[in-house]
DNA sequence: GTCAATTCGTCAGTATACTGACGATCAGTA
DNA sequence: TACTGATCGTCAGTATACTGACGAATTGAC
């Protein structure tokens, strides 16, 4: 951790509110050059933006729905059953250790089952059940709905671009979080 | 620590089976068109990029460091001291029972103060200690440093774009969680 | 001046999300 | 075969983040 990547350096902030001042120890008292303004803070609106997403999709979903993460396990699975934990986790982003919650959520709601591998007994190989199935179609049009939600105060070319931009950041930070990344899944 | 960023690993596929945007509006045809790829979904990847988003804070700011959260709230606290939790949790756009926790933990470490206001005894004043101050001016750089690597893999002119479009989606929806709006904050 | 409504902080409960460690299992080798 | 190392799922611990409810205190209507 010593080692930030390469290329922060001292760019211009944009209008943020206050440089970074590489003499910082020396003077001790750089506290008068400005207020740091939260908002002017990517990490701080991206969390504002994560809790406003997950709450439209709440909304839509109602109460007897699924929260975004099952949802994302369920989407998964059905995509591509009979699947271990790990690539699981993999596939939708996070850590195992998290995971094994999500699934055990989702099993005692009766929605995927959990069944040993036979070929590698450290293995559990999840796949969907009907009924979860079933209430994966039923959500479909409230979460096609939240997505829309989410993205709607922007123009539909300010959609496009956004969505664009949050891939090239996502896909080039992906090993950052423990989620077991794709290279180590399949070797 | 490993995973050094900067690394853009392969490209996904990234064809887009079916998004959530433009003409899906009538929501009655898009039932039958084919699997829902995760990575369309713009909840989806805003999730990804908040878990992002914590791990650079959480490299730069070092095991003794704190958490976005808790630089959040202190550097609300520095920036606007002695006033009520209610008022710091609609800064930070937090829930006031979430908020408790975090200030508990703030005041266990001694960043910050807790008394009660003479004149509603309902009111708990928080401010920052001198320790509190302290250990904000010493995370600034690595603060803003965690800020210009989330953003790294955009061009300069993304960038800016992508903050634009993040204020617009932030404050358009600024009522759906449930922190304290600035509305009912002061009458 | 009393009583209802409201507000503030908190708590219990649920659900992500991480770190670090562990037992069980498997693969490789000597 | 016995040993080493790696992997899979899990657990304990910590920290967000929400809902719904509550006691204590204040405010408002009358």
């Amino acid at each position: 951790m010593p080692t930030p990547p390469g290329t922060p350096r001292e760019a211009s902030p944009r209008k943020p509110v206050r440089r970074a001042d590489s003499h910082a120890g020396a003077s001790g008292r750089l506290a008068a050059l400005g207020p740091v303004e939260l908002e002017a803070l990517p990490g701080h609106q991206i969390r504002r933006l994560q809790q406003i997403a997950v709450a439209i999709f709440l909304q839509e979903a109602g109460s007897g729905g699924l929260t975004p993460i099952q949802y994302a396990a369920l989407q998964a699975l059905v995509n591509c059953p009979d699947i271990d934990q790990r690539t699981l986790a993999g596939l939708i982003g996070l850590d195992t250790s998290t995971l094994a919650g999500v699934v055990d959520r989702l099993e005692a709601r009766g929605l995927i089952l959990r069944k040993a591998d036979p070929n590698d007994r450290r293995v559990k190989l999840v796949s969907p059940t009907d009924a979860g199935r079933r209430a994966l179609a039923d959500l479909l049009p409230a979460m096609l709905r939240a997505q829309q939600r989410i993205l709607a105060p922007l123009s539909r070319a300010d959609r496009r671009e956004f969505t664009r931009m949050l891939d090239i950041l996502v896909t080039a930070n992906n090993d950052l979080s423990r989620a077991p990344s794709a290279a180590e899944l399949k070797p």
